[in-house]
DNA sequence: ATCTGTGAATCAATTCACAGCC
DNA sequence: GGCTGTGAATTGATTCACAGAT
């Protein structure tokens, strides 16, 4: 498509997803690493430390571009700075969580967010018992003040932390509002337009998983039934 | 690998991890449409409800057996039976959840987690502080209780929502005291030794995935800097 | 006529292996 | 000698397309 377009410097690389979701891993690593006075690592070294294996890290960090030293390795601060370009990170992305129970809560008060560049900009909640107190030092305001907040605010990303009864509905307000990428928490498929992101994670989901490959190291699979043995069990 | 050997009626079948990963979701859809009375869907359906193309859905179902009926379509509650007994869902895995803080509250509190299989056995901190509370109306016991209740109720898996710098040491807990699968919401890598499971979801790295994503849709790359610019930037 | 089940084809991700630079 | 960067090879996942069952 389109080679014949001259593209500037930097051409329009397209990372595949597998690496884009590795890279933030990294990130955090060499954060840690700086933190530690760490200068400069080879694939090898931050392979081991995220658990992948060397040519997957060296794959992944040539799509940003030949930022290494051979037979040298990388210097950590400049790696750090080329991911963060690379994942958007140079600014802040404001997030407003919709729903105030437990996970939102926790989520609001979760200090990953914020210090990596995802100050929480609001909480809002349906529940006008829960709209007035705070959370995380951030009022909890109705979520009919959803587009005034995301305007206001220049919010980017709404973080969905309802029962899934209310998420679809949850996610039709952001939409609204203006916002383009949701992190949905709640056990649901939401229904959006093409052009939104959306990004679910299901902590039943993950435990389900984690079930089935615990259930193959026990090799103790049950037997099967038919069809008809299974209705006349479920009446 | 020995294809000699003579394996029980419904063969060894090794499902792909991605396929894997996905029947959780179906489950979920199959299941609320059992509460709405639905008993037939085709894979039509299902693939609109869960978002993805029916080719896949079929493929995926296939890897259980076949159990759909040409012509027809699928009956709701024999794939749930079929879901379920491929992930080990016939009986109930215990969990037990390491560390009490906000984002503790909330797993223990979190409805999906006992609902679909796998119950709050019990909550440990190490903060003595937090020791003999409640939550979720289960009493914090404090961290070298592990072992005995992890044999005492036999538990199969372990979930860590420990702030990350204590996140490696929980980890290590629960392998001694014979968890083999593990839930890490800790932004960390962990080192674990083989045989052990270990799922990561880092809230963080969620919202930088998704902010990549809207960049790309902003288009808005900033210029990339040079190493000596970097450097003469982090002083 | 309709919808599943599945080989074959395609597309994406990972790993290998080595040339090129320090 | 050591380590990066990358084509080529491989492995894995997805999609196509159609034979086969009802």
């Amino acid at each position: 498509m389109a080679d014949l377009a001259q593209t500037s410097s930097p051409a329009r690389r397209r990372i595949p997803d597998a690496a884009v979701a590795r890279l933030p891993v990294y990130l955090q690593i060499l954060n840690t690493l700086i933190a530690d006075g760490t200068a400069q690592l080879s694939s090898d070294q931050l392979a081991s430390l995220a658990g992948v294996n060397a040519a997957k890290v060296r794959k992944d960090l040539s799509y940003l571009g030949s930022y290494g030293t051979r037979g040298v390795g990388y210097d950590v601060a400049y790696l750090v700075y080329q991911i963060k370009r690379e994942l958007g990170q140079h600014h802040e992305w404001k997030v407003v969580v919709v729903g105030a129970g437990n996970l939102g809560n926790a989520l609001a008060n979760y200090n990953g967010f914020s210090t990596r560049g995802f100050p929480v900009a609001g909480v809002v909640d349906i529940d006008s018992s829960k709209v007035g107190k705070k959370v995380a030092g951030v009022l909890v305001r109705h979520v009919d003040d959803l587009p005034t907040i995301v305007r206001e605010e220049s919010v980017s990303i709404g973080v969905i932390s309802t029962p899934p009864a209310s998420a679809q509905h949850a996610a039709d307000l952001l939409v609204n509002a203006g916002i383009r990428s949701i992190l949905n928490f709640a056990s649901v498929i939401l229904n959006v337009p093409e052009n939104i992101s959306v990004r679910s994670v299901d902590l039943g989901v993950e435990l389900q998983i984690l079930g089935y490959y615990e259930q193959l190291s026990r090799e103790d699979k049950p037997a099967t039934k038919t069809k008809r043995e299974v209705a006349a069990i479920c009446q």
